[in-house]
RNA sequence: GGCGCCGUAGCCAAGUGGACUAAGGCGGGGGCCUGCAAAGCCCCUAUUCGUGGGUUCGAAUCCCACCGGCGCCUCCA
């Protein structure tokens, strides 16, 4: 089946097909490196990622741009605050950025380029719009001219003549032909902002509007038109109907096939949000001992069209059923056995349901939490195989669960973050619960039951869980 | 004022006209297993989908009204 997608410019769901057989073009825009991003932020990230690994998880090749908004009045405003330049000021966030991106597993994108490494080429996209007439000067700096745009606003479904007359504050020092048209070039006198970010243009020293960087990086790697674009619901208007009219208005061209958009995470049912202090970041949940895979599971654990609330009790709920997972793959791998003659198990059979259950839910529009119940059906069905089996299954048999879990785990990437987190016990550590497991099993054997609570009550309060099986007693971590 | 979204069990969350006798996760209750636990499995936990009307042979799904919550409307993912 194809994938189908949801997409913004026609409000419906429609078949996906790349515009070059087998290759996928997507851009996906990325943080403003003002600051540390929090984890709504990567919930639309996140919603990207799962989308770029299940396009490959249908076979297609992906390249994904992913930009940094190194230049804005965010990123210039603080920069002039700290004394600072405008990289020195970025450049940590971007390191931050990174660090948190790898903690929560999203693959790499294949491009990750920083909007103060494109200013030619933007300078470059204002003239070439200058040209046609879609843009005019005024007092150094440059507007686009929507009325020259007949199309403008189409992805936001404005209606033109209901725009609001520009902002009440803020914008007096721009000399408009029209309230409602964009700055593409901010030229002048504009003392609060220093000299951070500053550029030479044919319309004298100046900086780039923000939207100007998107249509340009996005052109320059996918090409025009390429096929994906997606953010957060809330760049729907200003931010991609601009870089629509900016890039369409240069070229003539189309500029991105399919617009997909996230809705907001919330916290704790409110919009989060670093004005108000109503965020959290990765740091914060993993200073509070929650991990990364919790963190991923929930934050991929709905549809990306609805809104998510992000709640730390979620975030406990998520960790054990991340867990429930990780205990499936302990077992199947315990349980798989070369002995001849052992009875064949249904895995294989719940294996290819589940992945199909699965494809068909990610097909449609991404249906992530759907795609969960098809996993979490395996995940009980094979339980309950290996129950039956008595722990010792073919090994052909559990391969084919194995492998439709970590086939599964290349889209959603939980099994592998919290295969990562588990931690490495000390060999000194190791050598002393050996030690007292035997003790305890000679307790046991000896019927001396109050000993063997003890000496697990002795390991618990190491945080060491003690588990008995017909083969003898395990151990593991408490999480 | 304009555009749009949502309201499903204690919590999270799929399903959006008929196979729904409403997925899945977490939690809770009971059972099996166990020396006891843990893990796992089984059963139960929404005769019902915000409320009230309507359309239809049939509605959680469509329409209307109301109640409640949310987003965007010029530099927020």
């Amino acid at each position: 089946m194809a994938v189908r997608l949801y997409n913004t410019l026609s409000r419906r769901v429609e078949d996906f097909q790349p515009l070059k057989q087998g290759r996928v073009t997507m851009y996906t825009c990325g943080p403003t490196v003002y600051d540390t991003a929090h984890v709504g932020n990567f919930r639309t990230f996140l919603f990207e990622d799962i989308l770029r690994r299940f396009l490959r998880w249908k076979g297609y090749e992906v390249v994904q741009v992913r930009n940094l908004t190194d230049v804005d009045d965010r990123t210039i405003h603080a920069a002039v605050a700290k004394g600072v330049s405008l990289r020195e000021l970025t450049d940590p966030f971007i390191d931050a950025f990174f660090s948190d991106h790898d903690r929560l597993g999203l693959e790499r994108a294949e491009h990750y380029p920083r909007a103060t490494d494109y200013v030619p080429q933007m300078v470059k996209l204002v003239e070439q719009l200058v040209e046609r007439g879609l843009a005019y000067e005024a007092d150094g700096s440059v507007y686009f001219d929507i009325s020259e745009f007949p199309s403008y606003g189409e992805l936001a479904q404005l209606d033109r003549a209901s725009l609001r007359e520009g902002r009440e504050t803020g914008d007096a020092a721009y000399d408009r032909e029209d309230a409602r048209d964009f700055v593409l070039w901010k030229g002048g006198e504009r003392p609060e902002e220093g000299d951070v970010a500053t550029w030479d243009s044919p319309w004298g020293s100046g900086r780039p509007g923000w939207h100007l960087e998107c249509s340009v990086m996005a052109t320059e790697h996918l090409g025009q038109p390429f096929d994906i674009h997606s953010g957060g619901v809330d760049l729907i208007f200003p931010h991609h109907t601009n870089e629509i009219a900016q890039a369409e208005g240069a070229t003539g061209e189309p500029f991105a096939r399919f617009w997909l958009h996230a809705k907001h995470a919330l916290l704790d049912g409110r919009k989060m949000s670093k004005s108000e202090n109503h965020y959290y970041t990765v740091d914060d949940l993993v200073g509070k001992g929650y991990r990364a895979s919790a963190i991923r599971r929930l934050l991929i654990s709905g549809h990306y069209r609805a809104e998510l609330n992000f709640t730390l009790a979620g975030l406990d709920d998520a960790a054990r059923s991340v867990e429930r997972l990780v205990e499936l793959r302990r077992r199947l791998t315990a349980s798989r056995s070369d002995q001849p003659g052992l009875p064949p198990t249904r895995l294989p059979e719940l294996a290819a349901r589940a992945l199909e259950a699965f494809e068909a839910a990610l097909d449609d529009d991404l249906n992530i939490a759907e795609g969960w119940g098809a996993l979490f059906v395996l995940v009980r069905e094979a339980n309950g195989e290996l129950d039956g089996a008595g722990e010792r299954v073919p090994a052909a048999d559990a391969d084919t669960a194995l492998d439709a879990l970590a086939s599964i785990d290349s889209v959603f990437g939980v099994l592998a973050l919290a295969e990562r987190e588990e931690v490495a016990v000390p060999e000194a550590l190791r050598a002393w619960i050996e030690d007292r497991l035997a003790e305890r099993a000679m307790a046991r054997t000896e019927r001396d039951y109050a000993r063997a609570d003890a000496i697990r009550g002795e390991l618990a309060e190491r945080g060491i869980e003690v588990e008995d099986t017909p083969s003898g007693s395990r151990w593991r971590l408490a999480r």
